[in-house]
DNA sequence: CGACCCACTTGACAAATATCAATAAATCAG
DNA sequence: CTGATTTATTGATATTTGTCAAGTGGGTCG
């Protein structure tokens, strides 16, 4: 089984025949590094699946980009106000290196609709998966010191420390790369 | 048209058919003063609409509380870890004020889906608006200083400063009462 | 009325974090 | 490989925020 069948199967409870259904609408897509998956402003009905790569998804406030996340293989990767309401995305979504896609179009969404009759269901889950790991995220930022929400990150993504430039995880926790830097002269000694 | 039927009619965007059956299964619940309506660690299968009073969602971390939320007239309340994955909620949800509720329970739920079958996709929308919602909150905290988020708060929320213990806010804006206090006297000069 | 309980404010000081500037280390292009 | 560019670290200092302690004022209730 591919990762892309084990994340389907894990995050949607799916049957092997849904999952031969599901995995026909997804459609292969290469970007090399710095290319853009999604483009803040730009409407788009992409739903990606992460086979290989990294992406980074951040904003422009002001005169500085704001890293939200950073996306690693076996990971969905979407813009829900986009993908969902088709408005205009809300956040940039940059190859950190060399990247493979399976990416599900709006067009074949309704398609996959017509298919598995509970997918909306499905997708219910999906997100409200999502929403209650962001929802753990404020609350970090409500009762964490930044020290504490460094060695959270870092205990559950150290292997991503050493391939994705620090400022970006700076960004996500909401500090200058300097506090970032002193944090781990602190952390391991 | 009852708040209900505008909050029910503009979040869901339902017919007026529609309407009247998922109307009929909200049952009415009243809260004093201090009265939990979810409490944290407890599975509840309730989706609450907030028809009068405001609850403060709150949970406890180490030795204090950390408020992540003041609902208010209008709005529905809701863990959805609890409600959607039938875990424990994760959140207490707490009467700060004489409050009034339409409580769709998960039994009624059920039948919710067979009397209304696109009621999964109203519910994808629903819990997608939430996430859009905590995911600006989450920028907000990446982006922005404790001057002004407190400002951006304020700024939509003026009516609230006078009716909610300021600490909750404070708590809301991750900073101590302290801290909200001299901000306050810096903005209002 | 008066004692008490809260929530809020204020001040003094300590700790955390940002800013600015310089340097070192790593990465990339030719 | 080498020079150029980006990224990371470090130091000095300023700013922000937290902590602790004291004081104020409003509300409640016997």
């Amino acid at each position: 089984m591919t990762t892309f069948e084990q994340q389907i199967k894990n995050v949607f409870g799916v049957s092997n025949t849904e999952m031969t259904v599901i995995q026909s609408f997804f459609k292969p897509k290469v970007l090399q590094k710095g290319d853009y998956f999604i483009k803040s402003g730009q409407t788009s009905g992409n739903l990606g699946f992460l086979q290989k790569g990294m992406l980074r998804e951040f904003v422009v406030v002001g005169d500085k980009e704001i890293t939200k996340w950073i996306s690693t293989e076996g990971s969905f990767v979407v813009d829900l106000k986009s993908f969902v309401f088709k408005e205009p995305a809300r956040w940039n979504m940059q190859a950190l290196t060399y990247v493979e896609l399976l990416v599900l179009q709006t067009s074949d969404y309704h398609k996959l609709t017509d298919a598995i009759p509970h997918w909306p269901e499905i997708e219910k889950m999906f997100i409200a998966k999502c929403f209650t790991i962001i929802e753990e995220r404020v609350l970090q930022h409500l009762s964490l010191t930044a020290d504490e929400r460094y060695n959270q990150l870092f205990a559950y993504n150290k292997h991503l420390f050493n391939q994705v430039p620090l400022q970006y995880f700076a960004s996500m926790l909401g500090m200058t790369p300097e506090t970032l830097s002193r944090i781990r002269r602190k952390s391991s000694s």
